[in-house]
DNA sequence: CGCGTTTGACCTGCGC
DNA sequence: GCGCAGGTCAAACGCG
C-alpha cells in the first residue's frame, strides 16, 4: 500500500469548524486517551490534535489502526472489555479526492459502531452489484461527514465503506503514534469516568445496561450490518457527537495491554452501514 | 410522538 | 440532446 500524500483531507474553513472538532473530539468523552505528556495541558493537547486532524490521516494510519484491530486483542484497561474482532481490515484502503475506502471483512453479520451518530439518508442499487449501496449522514448538523457501505460483489462477507468528512477517527491515535511520538502517552480516560465529569447525557458502553464496556455486535438495529474498525469508542452517545475519537488508552507502559479496537453494531456512528 | 429507516422521485454529472 | 447511473430529497412508514 503506498502512502498518501501529505495533503488535508478536509480542509478547515472557519474557527468554528476548530469548536466541531472539539465537539466531535469530545474530551469529555470516558474513553478519550490522549496520548500526551504529562507536562502538556489539555488544552495544547486539544489544539495540537485539531491541527493534526485537518491534515489527515495517511493510509498508513488507517492500516495501523485497523492491523490492530485484525490482532484480536483485548481491551480491559478502565472495566470494560473489548469484543474480539470480528471484522478484518482488507488491504484495500483507498483514498479519492477526500474520500477514503476501505475493505472489511466481516465474519458475520452485524454493524460496527465506529463512535459517531449517523442518519441513513438513501439506498440505491448499483449497476452490475447485486448489492445496494447506503448512504449515511452525521446527524450534527454542523458535521458534513457522510460515508457510503456497500457489500463487495466479489465478496459477501467484505464490505466497502467510503468515508468523507471528518470521521475517521479510528486513526487519529495514530495521528501519535506515527508522527508526533510523544515520549509518554498518558492516558486520559478515566477521566471521563469521574463522576460528574461528563457533561453528556448519554451512557458509556460501561454505563450501558449489561453492557460492562463491551461493545456488542448486533445491538442494534438488526441491520445487516454496519461496521467499522475503531479503536475507542463509546456506542453512540447522544446525537450530540460526543463521541470520541481516540478511545482507548493508549499508554505507553509496556504492562499496559495495547488499545483494540472494538466492533460494535449501532446505529451509531461511524458506522458503516449496511444495506 | 419523536426518531430513524424505507423508498420512489428528483437532481446532477458524464459519456455518447 | 439524450439516456444512464450515482447521489440526494422527502413523504410515508415503523418502532419504541
Amino acid at each position: 500500500m503506498e502512502i498518501e500524500e501529505r495533503q488535508p483531507m478536509w480542509s478547515k474553513v472557519s474557527d468554528d469548524e476548530d469548536e466541531l472538532v472539539r465537539e466531535l473530539l469530545d474530551d469529555e468523552s470516558p474513553f478519550l486517551i490522549l496520548p500526551r505528556p504529562p507536562s502538556e495541558s489539555e488544552e495544547s493537547q486539544l489544539n495540537r490534535i485539531i491541527s493534526t486532524v485537518y491534515s489527515g490521516p495517511t493510509l498508513e494510519d488507517i492500516e495501523s489502526a485497523l492491523s490492530i484491530n485484525s490482532h484480536n486483542m483485548n481491551y480491559n484497561n478502565h472495566g470494560f472489555s473489548r469484543r474480539q474482532t470480528v471484522y478484518t481490515p482488507e488491504k484495500g484502503f483507498e483514498k479519492i479526492d477526500n474520500k477514503y475506502t476501505l475493505k472489511i471483512k466481516s465474519s458475520g453479520g452485524a454493524m460496527v459502531d465506529d463512535g459517531y451518530k449517523w442518519r441513513k439518508y438513501g439506498q440505491k442499487s448499483i449497476k452490475n452489484s447485486p448489492n445496494p449501496r447506503s448512504y449515511y449522514r452525521c446527524t450534527n448538523p454542523r458535521c458534513n461527514a457522510k460515508k457510503q457501505v456497500e457489500r463487495s460483489p466479489d465478496d459477501p462477507d467484505t464490505l466497502v465503506v467510503t468515508y468523507e468528512g471528518l470521521h475517521l477517527h479510528f486513526t487519529y491515535s495514530h495521528f501519535f503514534l506515527n508522527r508526533a511520538r510523544p515520549g509518554s502517552r498518558t492516558a486520559l480516560a478515566t477521566r471521563a469516568t469521574q463522576p460528574g465529569k461528563r457533561t453528556k447525557t448519554e451512557p458509556t458502553v460501561a454505563d450501558r445496561p449489561g453492557g460492562s464496556g463491551k461493545a456488542v455486535v448486533g445491538d442494534m438495529q438488526g441491520l445487516l450490518e454496519d461496521v467499522v474498525p475503531w479503536p475507542v469508542r463509546e456506542p453512540c452517545n447522544n446525537g450530540t457527537m460526543s463521541d470520541n475519537i481516540f478511545g482507548t488508552s493508549f499508554s505507553s507502559n509496556p504492562s499496559s495491554p495495547p488499545p483494540t479496537f472494538s466492533w460494535s453494531a449501532s446505529s451509531a456512528c461511524f458506522d458503516v452501514g449496511v444495506l
